[in-house]
DNA sequence: CGCAGAATTGATACATCTCAAGCTGGGTGG
DNA sequence: CCACCCAGCTTGAGATGTATCAATTCTGCG
């Protein structure tokens, strides 16, 4: 398995989008998918593009379709704090602000369905639907931020690595069915920088960790970029979180 | 100034109500205000008592009125990390979810204006100010814990021990305005183990840089529990975000 | 083929943790 | 009223995990 080709989306129709069942749209009826389509537009970024600096007006919000997006915070002498990793359908922006509070970067190319801000607070003011959706989505990121914050406070460089890999397995089955006679595998859509600031390290302490789980048996790399994982199980003990038995899900 | 004496609370008209105009509740009228008295109660714990386990069933959400909660996670060998931290007018819990997700605690004497959530969840699908409203506070939580997530994965022991003290200052000031006279100061309601637990450290860090804090004159300590900042800009450099010059909110 | 960015590996430094001892203030009971 | 106690806090000395600095080695690509 090589990395994703990632062709370009031309999509148009709501009712034959990938993101369709779990993006801020999810429970929107057929007139309400109308609604949507009206005021959509699409628009794709290139790998390391930057999509937003923090701080900046930013007059779109959107969910992303394809690809994989970066939120990043940075201290004025440069050190840099990834705070969110945005997969398809994951929401990006916020109603009711007209400035973004992150870095947003295109970690893969990767596609959006955006809508003017003014015009997505008006939808959703008349589609409490909407404003559910949103609702429980942001909950999930707050919960996924509070979980990140455990890590990052006080989980070691080794349990890290493991919690990251279990993450992105999660997400990216989540996402893709794989066939299964390969055994579990995910691509590793970020670079060891990204995955540095991700979990509060240097790429060296990213890369060492790397090293010494893959030694022992954990999982081995194809071409540096896609990993395939022996044992979930021994992975989630490695991650140091409650050992639930290795349920994927 | 001592520590708050923390009257009891025995609230029950919400336009009397000290959050009236920063909670959920803020943006309501006085009708809506009559639905959420018909199904409001209130609760008060004591300082150190536990208020929910994370897992746990909760089949209430509400506000905190008064007081401080603690909400954290903890690894199975014991590490804890505290991942928010409740002042009056937050929220607590999620409606949709009939389990916790954090350990929630109370750090002071603390009260609460609970509901039923499925009460709640009725209320807030007939009143879409209400949900708008929730909405806007989840996002706010979220963006805190995002910057959360900066200190705990990028800042110096030093620096995070700033950062918690300019927080707290802040969201001190915000809810009570104290004599200026007296300079700008703001009571430690939680013990050094709180504050480990929220940085990511060791109560023995935080105590050294507390110290080491408070040896080059940047605050002063009464009677261990009352912080007074003799330069809140000083402060607010130490704490490494952008230096934007003092300002206090 | 050779270059540039990304990743690995090694040697050393240092910030924070760990373990251990002592301090402080408030409460209790003789 | 004083001695004691205990939880919370401080301070010290040494251990350790991760960062830093410095070479190499890969990998993809013109």
């Amino acid at each position: 398995m090589a990395m994703p080709s990632a062709p370009r989306l031309t999509q148009t129709k709501c009712s034959d989008c990938p993101i369709r069942h779990r993006a801020v749209c999810a429970q929107c009826e057929p007139a309400e998918l109308e609604d949507l389509e009206r005021i959509k537009s699409y628009r794709t970024y290139t790998p390391g593009e930057t999509i937003a600096w923090a701080g900046e007006r930013l007059s779109l919000v959107g969910s992303v379709v394809q690809g994989i997006a970066l939120l990043s915070s940075t201290l004025p002498d440069g050190r840099r704090q990834m705070v969110g990793l945005l997969f398809p359908s994951d929401f990006l922006g916020r109603p009711g602000r007209d400035t973004i509070s992150h870095d947003v970067t295109a970690a893969t190319q990767v596609t959006f369905c955006m809508f003017q801000k003014v015009e997505f607070e008006r939808l959703i003011a008349r589609t409490p639907k909407i404003q559910r959706r949103l609702l429980e989505m942001t909950f999930d990121e707050l919960d996924a931020a509070r979980d990140w914050m455990l890590l990052l406070g006080r989980k070691t460089a080794r349990e890290k690595i493991a919690s990251l890999f279990v993450i992105m397995a999660r997400r990216d089955s989540a996402l893709n069915s794989r066939p299964a006679d390969q055994g579990l595998r995910f691509p590793l859509y970020i670079t060891r920088e990204a995955m540095a600031d991700y979990l509060g390290l240097t790429i060296e302490t990213v890369s060492r960790q790397i090293s010494a789980l893959k030694r022992e048996g954990l999982f081995r790399l194809e071409e540096n970029r896609v990993v395939h994982i022996a044992d979930f199980a021994r992975l989630l003990e490695e991650a140091g979180d409650d050992s639930d038995g290795g349920v994927l899900i």
